[in-house]
RNA sequence: GCGCCUGUAGCUCAGGGGAUAGAGCAUCUGCCUUCUAAGCAGAGGGUCGUAUGUUCGAUUCAUACCAGGCGCGCCA
């Protein structure tokens, strides 16, 4: 439970209205910490003036609570949090801040989330660290906020881009090139000089890196198996009785359009070969079997049109309210010194996932990734990468963590800090200095940020959030002295850089970025 | 042609029905005998792509248009 919902909570008990009770976070300090505009959305219907029934319900709102104080301006209603409820909620904030309580929110879901699921035909490049990232920063926080999260890779272990992926490795084993058509890198000839199955070695190598970026999965589904257990042969059958197949120019064809898709798709070739498409319908319903309430995919925007097959092939299978949700990724441009670098498999000309990650650093890689709105296409620089890894945000919310810890262990032995603590909260608390308040203002709204984030997805919010934390903390840092020889200003402040650095390590981990003691 | 994403400071990008639109980089100016200067403070820099509409109020929502990216296979 977050402030601003014990805030929300207050305004929807005292103020009768069918208008959406809103809290904005005003622009303008001198307002104060939060404000609603729901005096002029009363105005009509009330037949009042904005700030008439802004200075009412101000009144009526003061004589309910001690913990804030609200004012009208110019028709808003502003809501300052005194300083004492401010520093009562510094006391509650542990490492499991913003986790739900338990009984305070239903059982969590079953989720499965599902990502990157490469083919096994070449390394993992940037594009498939943008998704890795993202999915694991997402399983992260949907798990931190109380979801039971799979993390699922599927292997596109079979169609005809294997076939050929191998043909390719045994063409060099054999001391021949790979086809005109095949797979050229120099990985290929690395692959043919070890021995072994080129798909579970190139299988493997992708695994390696994923978890040196530190993106592991916990389940890796073949989509090979799919086909060998029947499971295509048996979702081929469930469409079929549900009377959603058709046969034309010697194909079978899924009648996708009385779902919602916009042409009819292709099940079985005429050659009697199946699509890949057909196998997909096999997992998801596989997915749906093993009892996960809802699903995520993780794609990249190439394949936003095949959304639409998909959850026709869902709606066909498990009625009106197929739980499938599909966050869209626009894609990674990779350039070094402003070239364009082309990430082609077929040409061997590739910069792998690994060799960025060991250019420039996992934290500064997961962060480059993470701090974007995945809406908005990446142009990823190497040079600049490289260059600016030194100015890198992430660098600057890691020195903040790690200043933090600088103080701390120069305050001393934990009994004395402990002792002068409990002499401090005895004390009364002094007034709060301004770079004191927007800190810990800033600080108690990890809350509300994870479940927007765990909402939305959008993680990259997180990044934004640490890097307005760790801004207001330098500030501080410049503005109060902490240490000094007041003994109830040095331990107030010192649960304040407590409760900052809780929270730095709270949002790193989220992100899966190292928390430094020292820099 | 249809669909999805994007258009905000010189550059890279946040934000978002409300009050004076933000950050980083770059440029300029201050701040280390005191808890880490990988830091802080300040200055300059904006028709929020264009036009209509909804609204007390639009940069935010809707529609159309313009520009860029991606997609529209019996490929995966």
């Amino acid at each position: 439970m977050s402030l601003r919902n014990d805030l929300l909570k207050l305004l929807r008990e005292n103020i009768s209205t069918d208008a959406p009770l809103t809290l904005a976070e005003p622009k303008n300090l001198d307002y104060g910490d939060y404000a609603t505009n729901i005096a002029l959305r009363l105005a009509k219907t009330r037949q009042k003036a904005p700030p008439v029934i802004a200075q009412e319900l101000c009144a009526a709102l003061n004589q309910k609570t001690a913990d804030f104080v609200f004012t009208e301006i110019h028709g808003f209603i502003n809501i300052k949090i005194r300083d004492a409820c401010l520093r009562r909620e510094l006391g509650r904030i542990t490492p499991d801040y913003g986790r739900p309580a338990a009984g305070e929110s239903p059982a969590g879901q079953k989720i499965l989330l599902e990502y990157v699921s490469a083919n096994p035909t070449g390394p993992l490049h940037i594009g498939h660290g943008r998704w890795a990232v993202l999915g694991d920063i997402i399983a992260r926080v949907l798990s931190y906020c109380g979801q039971q999260v799979t993390k699922e890779f599927y292997i596109n272990d079979a169609g005809r881009q294997i076939n050929n992926f191998i043909a390719s490795v045994h063409a060099v084993r054999h001391g021949q090139p790979p086809p005109e058509d095949g797979y050229h890198g120099t990985y290929i000839t690395e692959l043919a000089g070890l021995d072994g199955d080129p798909v579970e070695l190139m299988l493997s190598r992708q695994k390696a890196d994923l978890k040196n970026i530190r993106a592991e999965f916990d389940s890796w589904f073949s989509e090979k198996t799919l086909h060998q257990s029947g499971a295509v042969e048996r979702a081929l059958a469930a469409l079929q009785k549900q009377n959603a197949v058709y046969t034309r120019d010697g194909a079978l064809w899924f009648k996708s359009t009385d779902y919602g898709d916009d042409k009819d798709r292709v099940l079985v070739r005429s050659s009697g070969e199946k699509t890949y498409f057909t196998a997909d319908i096999a997992y998801h319903q596989d997915k749906l079997d093993r009892g996960f309430d809802r699903l995520i995919n993780i794609w990249g925007a190439d394949h936003h049109g095949y959304i639409p097959r998909v959850q026709a092939a869902l709606k066909a299978l498990a009625g009106q309210t197929a739980p499938l949700t599909v966050i869209l990724g626009q894609l990674v441009n990779l350039y070094r010194g402003g070239e364009p670098v082309k990430m082609s498999k077929r040409t061997g000309e590739l910069i792998t996932l690994q060799e960025v990650a060991a250019e420039i650093g996992v934290d500064a890689v997961r962060y480059f990734l993470a701090m974007r709105s995945a809406d908005t296409a990446l142009d990823f620089d190497l040079e600049l990468a490289k260059k600016q890894s030194n100015d890198n945000p992430v660098y600057y919310v890691q020195y903040a963590h790690a200043r933090i810890c600088s103080i701390l262990r120069q305050a001393g032995a934990a009994q004395g800090e402990a002792a002068s603590r409990l002499r401090a909260l005895t004390a009364a608390s002094p007034e709060l200095h301004p770079a004191e308040r927007v800190l810990i203002l800033k600080i108690i709204r990890l809350p509300e940020e994870l479940e927007a984030v765990s909402q939305s997805y959008h993680i990259h919010r997180l990044c934004s959030y640490a890097q307005e934390l760790a801004a207001l903390f330098h500030n501080f840092y410049h503005e109060c002295r902490v240490i000094s020889a007041d003994t109830a200003t040095t331990a107030a402040r010192l649960q304040i850089i407590r409760a900052t650095q809780t929270v730095l390590k709270i949002i790193l981990d989220l992100l899966a970025v190292t928390a430094p003691e020292q820099m």
